[in-house]
DNA sequence: TATTGTTATACTCTATAACTATA
DNA sequence: TATAGTTATAGAGTATAACAATA
């Protein structure tokens, strides 16, 4: 029986291992990581974010947030909408090519995970299901 | 009860969340996540690595893991020293400083997640351990 | 010729400082 | 005066192309 340190320990790298794998299943090769985090963010949340949200939300600064909505925007992935009471704010919003590469992406992702969960007896995916949950519990103490 | 298709993205979600969250934890707040990378690499092999092989291991370019491996030779993480046999080799090693960051860095990620998972029930902590020999399995497909 | 490492160049992501426009 | 966003500037990570040294 393993102690619980050595039970951090190998839950540790199993995560960093498969998030490095999954992180690489895109639908868009030329979308970095920042870029698909910020896409993701307007995805799940459905209506529009400021810049100053958005660089809160992912914990980078402001002049750095606005370049990779700068970019996303250049690639036609969102667009920046000026907010008609406060006229400091401009709005940013998903564009349709913005959700069809999120949704092309958690797809990709989704499949390739599903296709090995398939190949695992019930036992196994119940395993890992149970697993999700105690680790969601785990980030939000 | 979820398909395997909803098991995947809960899968999914919750393994980016918590390598986010054990992410932010290092023992030197200036080392980037590619150094980092670099330095467990070398700390995990135990031995030297030559550039070409560090950068085939963490699949960037040679020039790319060049520069990495500038910044952490002057941060004194790591050392290049000239191969006898084949002189157009450089060996790359830790330094006890490399070493000590790799250790600290570890020690802290596992102690943050120790503590949360004494926290749940001898059962749960099952659980974890066997998803994350399954996560491994998933991964070397 | 092939391999190992490096330099040159360019683009993205990151930061802080300073600026503009608006509240 | 404070806030939202932007620009200026600089350092790090990424790439490809081109080069030197060595095998």
């Amino acid at each position: 029986m393993a102690t619980i340190a050595e039970q951090s320990a190998e839950l540790r790298m199993a995560t960093f291992r498969l998030a490095r794998r999954l992180r690489a299943q895109k639908a868009d090769q030329a979308l970095s990581d920042a870029q698909f985090a910020v896409l993701g963010v307007l995805y799940r949340h459905g209506g529009t974010r400021t810049l100053t949200e958005l660089a809160e939300q992912e914990q980078v600064s402001a002049p750095s947030m606005n370049r990779t909505v700068n970019c996303l925007e250049e690639s036609g992935y969102l667009v920046r909408t000026a907010d008609e009471v406060d006229r400091r704010k401009s709005n940013i919003s998903l564009t349709d090519a913005g959700r069809d590469v999120v949704k092309a992406t958690i797809t990709k992702r989704d499949a390739w995970l599903t296709t090995r969960l398939r190949e695992l007896s019930k036992e196994d995916r119940a395993t890992l299901a149970r697993a999700a949950e105690l680790m969601g519990g785990i980030i939000t103490q």
